[in-house]
DNA sequence: CTTTTTGCAAATGATTTGCATTAAC
DNA sequence: GTTAATGCAAATCATTTGCAAAAAG
């Protein structure tokens, strides 16, 4: 991946490896991405894991989901402000693209002169799966089960 | 608070006091509510705290607010779908109506099978204080100098 | 060779869990 | 008197920090 030297950073065994498993599996969490990572490379260290994913998303090539009460996930897509449906039981994360053309409630009411960045939007509820599972809005256990 | 009552909790101190705190106070962190509660209440333990909140928040008489990277907050301005903004920095919250007259991008293009039952949206930057004070983005450590 | 990354260990910090004691109803 | 809440201690878990060893350019 040049996008590692395009960006300024070296390119090492673990980042190609995580940036090619998060091209392959996005929403990935921390600990899933290293346990993927180890398969390929022998021993991965988690510091290295967090360590690549805290520099590719500081440097743009990543982005960061950090949806409340679960770990965070982290996606290749970048640069298009897209947004998220989350599985409140076992936080499973997929894409969606909002309705309202291309900025959706991105202008708030009243910005309480906040100097804004970001308008995220996510969306929470049930994955098929858990809704079919069993007891809704447990957390999650089985965080690396679903990619 | 005959809400409490209402609800089928038992009315206690720290229940109390916790709830006229955030009534007062929205968007205070357990640690923050813990310490208010504190002073009028003699001791009150942060488990009792975090118990009050968490039934609360189960009854309907709280919305429990949790950003990213940040401890989550309280507010008792519940049953309306309201939105947030939030400062990257100290995690300060203030309240916001989505411009999209009543339900803002609540209908998402693709809900991948998800069972839906809420839309929420952030929006993130940086509080008038921060802005003025120094370094963007870092991490917040006067979570309790701000309300 | 110099600087960035890795790997390992230990720390942090919010939140949860277990259980005996106490207060509500 | 029962049952639900509190207080205290210890555990959990994602993530961060510090530093020496290894690898990238």
């Amino acid at each position: 991946m040049e996008a590692l030297r395009a960006a300024g950073l070296r390119v090492t065994a673990p980042r190609r490896a995580v940036l090619a498993w998060l091209g392959e599996h996005p929403h990935s969490t921390a600990r899933a991405t290293a346990a993927a990572v180890r398969e390929p490379l022998g021993t991965v260290s988690t510091q290295a894991v967090y360590n690549v994913l805290d520099a590719c998303t500081a440097a743009g090539l990543l982005r960061r989901i950090e949806p409340a009460g679960h770990p965070a996930r982290f996606e290749r897509r970048v640069g298009d402000n897209h947004h998220h449906v989350v599985c409140r039981r076992c936080g499973h994360t997929a894409d969606i693209d909002c309705v309202v053309g291309a900025r959706p409630c991105l202008e708030p009411s009243d910005d309480h002169d906040f100097t804004l960045d970001e308008a995220e939007v996510v969306f929470w509820g049930l994955c098929p799966d858990c809704v079919s599972a069993g007891l809704p809005r447990t957390d999650s256990h089985q965080q690396e089960i679903r990619q």
